[in-house]
RNA sequence: ACAGUCGAACGGUCUGUCGCCGUUGCGCUAUAAGCACAAAGGAGGAAAGUCCGGGCAGCACAGAGCAUCCCACUUCCUAACAGAAAGCUGUCUGCGAAGGCAGAGUAAUGCAGAAGAAAACAACCGCCCGCAAGGGUAAGGGUGAGAAGGCGGGGUAAGAGCCCACCAGCCGUGCAGCGAUGUACGGGCUGUGCAUCUUGGGAGCUGCAAGUUCGCGUAUACCGACGUUUGAGAGCUGCUCGUUCGAGUCGGAGGGUAGAACGCUUUAGUCGUACAGCGAUGUACGUCAUAGAUGAAUGACAGACGCCUCUUUCUAGAGGUACAGAACCCGGCUUACAGGUCGACCGUUUAA
């Protein structure tokens, strides 16, 4: 049985290439105080169906100790709301890299990242689900 | 008891749910590898700033000269240092324990300098001698950080280290100290700060995105400049000399890759004991093994307990619980920090 709120190394974005083509190309859906840039890839075997990137700037917090909490934060907020993202992705037979950036320069409970995160997961689908309806 | 100085060490604990990272064990599948399960681990005193120093790595290194940069009381510690320890001299703060600041040299040159008469072969006012011309004079004057070493006495026409006592500085000798220096005696008679400079010591450059290996992939197609002993260009610290290599090099334009492993955590290591030393520290023996990520793990949430402050119906309530997150590794420095602990010492008060 597949775990259901686990994060593994196979989710998280780390292939250069992809983190460039995202900021180049990808489309952009904002829940505040989060912001998702996203592109659909070609699936491929062995992949997970979503790769997630968490950035907090520096720019926002001096510290790493704030950014650190954020990003801890953001992530359990995604682990915990992911599932019927996958299910939906699944549906759709897509393969998606995300980025999600923080863009408030306060700190947020986990609750609300929860909320937020939860609205920012059905944008983003919504909005893909349009893309293909257009093409 | 209160107030304080210096030094040392600490800087939360537990439970539950859901997760992350590498390690080890075990099982499954057909090796590679992957998956599942389990176990024990998984940020700091500053991990920070990246300011010094070293290890380590690559490149370079016949040699000479010039420049550049860093350090500067003494001894000592160290792998090394701009750091530490123990001292020395001057000065400032404090009743004190203590603490802050400064500390190679001054031969030459320059600056101060819009002050002042004068910044070192001085003479404006003043004082003295003199009819005057002129001469003597640093005691008094205002300026300045600094005015002919300070202060008192003698002395003198008036004055002056001109002479004397004491004090400060300089030089010499003796004594004490490894030494900076202190001290005693003697001597002549003495202006301040800064820069350049001088003396002594030191410095090759670049940093783990170093560097090594494997994998993937392509293209020197094209244009311009210079050139093969009439030597393009490159290396040798910044320059010069000198020297070595040398047949391609430089610029434009364009193409490809950006995955993985090693480096990577065992060390100038931790803790303990003994010995040596005032001390930093060293030596010997024993002991322990304690993060290793890479778009970057070490957590999120809930609850309980500590600790601190306030309130209080006296056993509860409210609030707070800092600074801050490893990125090759060490030694320092600097800066941030809720709260409390220990040791030595100092002042005041009380008691004995």
């Amino acid at each position: 049985m597949e775990k259901k709120f686990g994060f593994p190394k196979e989710e998280h974005l780390t292939s250069k290439l992809i983190i460039d083509r995202l900021y180049k190309d990808g489309a952009s859906v904002v829940s505040f105080p989060l912001r998702a840039v996203f592109i659909s890839l070609e699936p491929q075997e062995k992949q997970p169906a979503a790769a997630i990137l968490i950035n907090v700037a520096k720019k926002r917090f001096r510290h790493a100790v704030d950014r650190n909490l954020l990003k801890r934060r953001i992530r359990e907020a995604y682990r915990l709301n992911k599932a019927p993202f996958i299910d939906e992705l699944g549906a759709m037979g897509k393969n998606m890299a995300v980025a999600i950036l923080y863009i408030d320069n306060k700190h947020s409970s986990t609750e609300y990242l929860k909320r937020k995160m939860a609205k920012l997961l059905a944008a983003i689908i919504e909005k893909e689900k349009k893309e293909c309806a257009n093409s």
